[in-house]
RNA sequence: GCCCAGGUAGCUCAGUUGGUAGAGCAGCGGACUGAAAAUCCGCGUGUCGGUGGUUCAAUUCCGCCCCUGGGCA
């Protein structure tokens, strides 16, 4: 059996990296990254990246690429992502997709509808009027002004009402007809492997407060130091532990108290990401296995 | 040893003038189209410390015992 892309995903610390660059290592192969936050650059230790050392026993394009001062997305990513998917490609290499983004695996696999971007101008001015009038006001406008999409939300959702809003000052056109466009998916055509790497919960729990203490051990205070100013509304901001990690930093918490409220988040974000591949990947093929290097062989065999 | 306070969900606690109990957090399930490590929705999981008594009925009232914290010796 031969591929052209190999998709690898799994809740946080189940050791997807790992088998990725195991296979890689087997197969020529370029591994692409499928993270939302491994794509910082600032953040190498709290979002788990490879290390410089194992970049380089295998290509590995879209990790640390970006500033955390970035507003990253998905949209970016996948015009990204189709870029490192044509160089590997025209390298004849397999491209290895990892990480744990469900919706960004989402996006390779069933395509983004083609919205046209909202500048940043009309951004400001939609959280200015939602901060200005506050949730229940802002969602009635937006039922008065585009019903279809905010009936199909819920006035608490704070994230999506503001997105409907930016997409209908930006377009003039209600973000609901925009996602009925079907965007072109960066995979069709290419011949795939699909693997979702499940490990036991508590296996997952035990690994997910273990590699937190590691972390701490590995610098992680200070790559948190320079980042205590760091806008709390960017993307970046939001990474498991940095914000624990910065109000122990402003001495409002104790050391362990932001460990503990770390790996807590993290243990809460490895449910969600097991239920977006528990209910939208069903038909991968699902891996329970906790040791991986027998697995890693027999696939790398396969896929020769 | 004596006095006081307390023992109720995994944790912190509320409550029942006697009719077997509910909040927050944790946990579990779910949604997910440019912030997705985000955002949002649903679900109470219990020998009410133990044991005797009073009562139609006790987690609630009474006795004894056990445990925890504080005070006095």
């Amino acid at each position: 059996m031969s591929v052209d892309v190999v998709l690898i995903a799994g809740p946080t610390a189940s050791g997807k990296s790992h088998l990725a660059l195991e296979l890689a290592a087997r197969i020529d192969a370029t591994i692409i990254n499928a993270d939302s936050m491994q794509v910082y650059g600032e953040l190498r230790t709290l979002t788990a990246r490879p290390s410089s050392a194992e970049e380089m026993r295998a290509p590995h394009r879209l990790y640390g690429h970006v500033s955390v001062n970035t507003r990253y997305s998905v949209g970016r990513y996948l015009e990204e992502a189709a870029g490192a998917l044509a160089e590997a490609r025209g390298a004849k290499r397999v491209a290895i997709f990892a990480g744990g983004t469900g919706l960004y695996f989402d996006a390779l696999t069933n395509g983004l509808s083609p919205i046209p971007p909202v500048p940043p101008e009309i951004r400001d001015t939609t959280r200015a009027r939602f901060e200005r009038i506050g949730r229940d006001g802002f969602f009635a406008e937006l039922m008065v002004r585009d019903p279809a999409t905010a009936s199909k939300l819920r006035p608490s959702d704070t994230q999506r009402i503001l997105r409907a809003m930016d997409v209908l000052e930006a377009s003039g056109r209600p973000l609901s007809q925009w996602q009925k466009l079907a965007g072109k998916p960066a995979l069709d055509g290419l011949r795939m492997q699909c693997f979702v790497i499940a490990p036991p919960r508590e296996v997952l729990v035990e690994r997910i407060e273990r590699r937190f203490e590691t972390m701490i051990k590995q610098g992680a205070l200070e790559e948190a130091r320079p980042l205590m100013g760091l806008d709390p509304t960017l993307p970046a901001a939001k990474a498991l532990g940095l914000p624990q990690l910065r109000r122990h930093l402003a001495g409002e918490i104790t050391l362990a108290d932001a460990i503990a409220g770390a790996q807590l988040a993290t243990k809460q974000y490895g449910k969600r990401q097991m239920t977006w591949f528990r209910n939208r990947m069903k038909g991968w093929h699902w891996v329970a296995e906790t040791d991986l290097s027998n697995f890693v062989t027999s696939m790398a065999r396969d896929l020769s």
